[in-house]
DNA sequence: AGTCAGGTGCAAGTGATTTGCAACTAAAGC
DNA sequence: GCTTTAGTTGCAAATCACTTGCACCTGACT
């Protein structure tokens, strides 16, 4: 048994002791969102779900990842001009670099912007619930090729 | 007359000369736009604008404001739930915070954050186009009281 | 004043996501 | 194992924030 399916089985225990019932639907989504190491929106979860459940429904997708949301399973991230993008809350905290000619996501994370962002917050009175950094980058025209 | 409907007409004048035709309801808009010092949503906007042109139409509204967005006029933010802000691009750059409990916008700047992510992207071989940085705060629960 | 490319209002369309509802199913209890 | 039942599912319809098609209108250059 692979890592990942070790750790969907001990998230599975967690959920259901934090009284979420495990339907087949989603077992289904737990594990697609534990093997995807990339940032994959409603639609692609659903249809890489339908591996497992043929049938599953594109609401209880939505459903489901409200609800992940909600138990902190997995992040859902707005980024500029395309559908909400997850992924799971097993990396440390990161923000995200998108390449506006691919769409491809990178992560990055920068442990003196978080400190001056909480100074700022903190300045003013506030203390940071929650932040989003997105770069929106294209690719540097470098002389040793593309 | 005053500074803001100064600085409109200037404006106009530009944007005719860029090929923009000045109408009755983009004059509404851009003094509107000028008025405003919050971030108000394009409901807001259209219900600010019939003051002057009754009878406006919403999709006017979003119209004016692509092209103004187009035209590096004003700025359009979507921040989290809700829907797009807009603000004008008078000001100098900042960053957003966003009360998450009155839904207040407060605007600040860093440039140390700025450089930071400068940094980062070009050393991983991208150059920024645009970024968004948003902090969602809760006031703090201060001594001297809320 | 006349021309006409570009703008407007209205109604209908879109895309992503949410919701109402009747049928279904985990999982706790017997 | 078999009920029970409250939570879950699939489907279709609704919602929300915009966007678009189209016939009529209007700035702004002549």
């Amino acid at each position: 048994m692979s890592k990942i399916d070790r750790r969907t089985e001990e998230l599975t225990a967690a959920l259901r002791r934090a009284g979420v019932r495990i339907t087949r639907q989603r077992a289904a989504l737990l594990s697609v969102l534990a093997a995807a190491d990339d940032h994959p929106e409603a639609m692609e979860l659903h249809r890489r779900a339908e591996a497992d459940v043929p049938g599953i429904s594109l609401s209880t997708v939505y459903r489901t990842l409200t609800e992940l949301e909600a138990q902190g399973v997995i992040l859902r991230h707005q980024f500029e001009g395309t559908p909400a993008r997850f992924e799971h809350t097993e990396t440390d905290h990161h923000d995200h670099m998108i390449d506006i000619e691919s769409g491809e996501v990178i992560e990055f994370s920068n442990e003196r912007i978080e400190r001056l962002q909480a100074e700022i917050a903190e300045a003013m009175g506030y203390e940071i619930v929650h932040h989003r950094l997105e770069l929106y980058v294209r690719k540097k025209p470098d002389c040793a090729g593309d």
